[in-house]
DNA sequence: CGACACGAATTAAACGCTTAACCTAAAAAT
DNA sequence: ATTTTTAGGTTAAGCGTTTAATTCGTGTCG
């Protein structure tokens, strides 16, 4: 059926050992049997079995990538960050969704299991701890965002949150705005919770009242609801921060559509700088959180993890940039 | 190291084959025994081993799908409508981005081989054909977009993108529009020449000459320059078609750059109906794909394909619809 | 010139699982 | 009472690789 080293042997008149140490660069193989043997390979189309390979070499080069949805455009550019770097090392990579479902999540952290990777980049926050250390107790290093102190097998990865909230509200105060409204996202979700907190914080920072906080869905909808809201408050804000891009380009689309203009009457900034900041219009002025780096640095720090042999994990931070768009300006009024 | 099915097995005093056999169902096995191994299962934190079973098994349930890039919005959609259906159907998913280079597109056709997948679903036009014979030669099934036609182990999905065009011009000449223009994308692409030559076709049909026909590359950028280049032709069409969405936003934006309202002054229409035209603004009158449906077809058309004994392709063919948006309007003047 | 190192290849034992073939005792059929 | 069936197992042979241990010439060195 298909073709096996073992036919190749055949057909070369050497044994399976030798054509395994051509294709693999391993032992001592002389130049003719060399190009004999891979005359072979490439005649037959000779394949080798994956499966076969690892379970009889204890080393796997894989590493997992664990994400929530690969529809959420937060993804796709941590991916292809992780894949590129951890192609880079040598590792093939294998990938699951968890559609934010604690048993599709449960299913994921077996599939690597199952697949003996050697680390598990956990990228989304629907995840019990208990399943993350049992990853690490099986020796699978992995890394997480801010789910969990560092540990053995566990590297943290931090994305720097605070900061880029804090340069917005640098920024909106600098251009003049001082009544500074918020549109939450999940209350649930570190991550949001996080950002509404270093809201809270970088507005008393500069003597100013925080509020109003408006409630959100991290969608458009939830935006869109926000905005229209917004338009229509007795003691108006100058400015919003949504608590991401997505709930930005709904608020501008509720306060335009609620006669706002923006940003004359009213500034509106994003969170994470998603393409939509880019070609929505205005532009949206948002924070740029690193994707690609997120996931290179993640890829290094499993490739660290499972080499050294003091597999103790450590911290990381991922930097956060402010981002100008048009939904900015001055202050009006 | 890690607890095999052996220590599972010595553990609960019994054989291998029976632990086996509780774990996949097959054979006889009785009630107290199933127990007692489940138990010990659990107890032990036991995990097949993935490798090892698909070298045991001759059956791998896997199947494959190769896309051009993640980060290109309409591949995420895809995906998703693909693994959830093979999930269904009780298959395991592997993922592989070329990143339009051809180098990294025969290395993931290599990938599936050497994870000796039942099926790829080949989602990049970026591949060449002796590839796919490659893959079908070996008795693996293969989906494509309208890359070849029909064969063994090879089915074909065809998009429906002329009649999303024809829909799109019947549109706008209804809404009284007679000059229309075409922003192009890659000219060696296929889906775009069809879109092009779809333009054309409609408009002949309905008695007017098509173009201008604007050079593009679909993205943001061809776009905006397209939008500069339509706002400063002498006799300016009423209505300008973009070969996709991300087109479309740049030249919306480039029109209202130079002054061109939308769609007061001029219509624009997009086509695959992603996120951007929705949340654009104003929204993006476009064509839907059914991206979801496309991959939920294409695990489909490959469980087909691999599970019947005449493994003879057939055509699938993918709907397009016309989603109306904000950008167009009835014609000016 | 004998001992030795070395290059080039072979042999055979894993790796962790599935599965066909076989076994045994008890229940059912004759 | 004997045969047949069946439930509930076990045995052992692979699946396609890798790799440690081994063998076999040959050129090198003291």
């Amino acid at each position: 059926m298909t073709v096996t080293i073992r036919d190749v042997a055949k057909a070369t008149g050497v044994s399976t050992a030798t054509v395994s140490n051509v294709l693999n660069q391993t032992g001592k193989v002389g130049q003719e049997t060399r190009r004999l043997v891979l005359g072979a390979v490439r005649r037959m189309g000779y394949i080798p079995d994956v499966h076969a390979r690892h379970l009889a070499s204890r080393d796997h080069r894989t590493l997992g990538i664990i994400i929530s949805d690969i529809e959420n455009p937060f993804f796709p550019e941590v991916v292809k960050g992780f894949e590129t770097r951890a192609r880079q090392l040598g590792y093939d990579v294998i990938l699951s969704d968890t559609n934010y479902d604690p048993r599709r999540t449960r299913e994921a952290a077996e599939r690597m299991m199952e697949h003996k990777v050697r680390g598990v980049a956990v990228m989304t926050s629907e995840i019990s701890i208990k399943l993350i250390h049992q990853l690490a107790r099986r020796r699978i290093a992995v890394t997480f965002l801010d789910l969990a102190p560092v540990r053995k097998y566990m590297s943290n990865l931090r994305i720097d949150y605070f900061s880029g909230i804090h340069q917005i509200v640098q920024h909106l105060y600098a251009k003049g705005h001082r009544r500074i409204a918020f549109v939450a996202g999940r209350p649930g979700l570190k991550s949001n919770i996080v950002r509404l907190e270093a809201y809270e914080k970088s507005m008393r920072e500069l003597g100013l009242e925080p509020g109003p906080v408006l409630p959100g869905d991290l969608r458009f909808e939830g935006g869109l609801a926000a905005g229209i809201s917004i338009a229509k408050l007795s003691s108006r804000p100058t400015a919003v921060v949504a608590v991401n891009d997505l709930t930005a380009v709904g608020v501008v689309k509720g306060l335009l559509n609620s006669g706002c203009r923006v940003p004359q009457d009213i500034s509106v900034t994003g969170f994470d700088k998603t393409r939509l900041a880019e070609y929505s219009n205005p532009s949206i002025t948002t924070v740029d959180v690193h994707r690609e780096t997120l996931g290179q640095v993640a890829a290094d720090a499993l490739h660290e993890l499972s080499n050294s042999d003091n597999p103790q994990g450590r911290e990381y931070k991922i930097g956060a940039e402010l981002v100008l768009g048009g939904s900015s300006g001055t202050a009006s009024g």
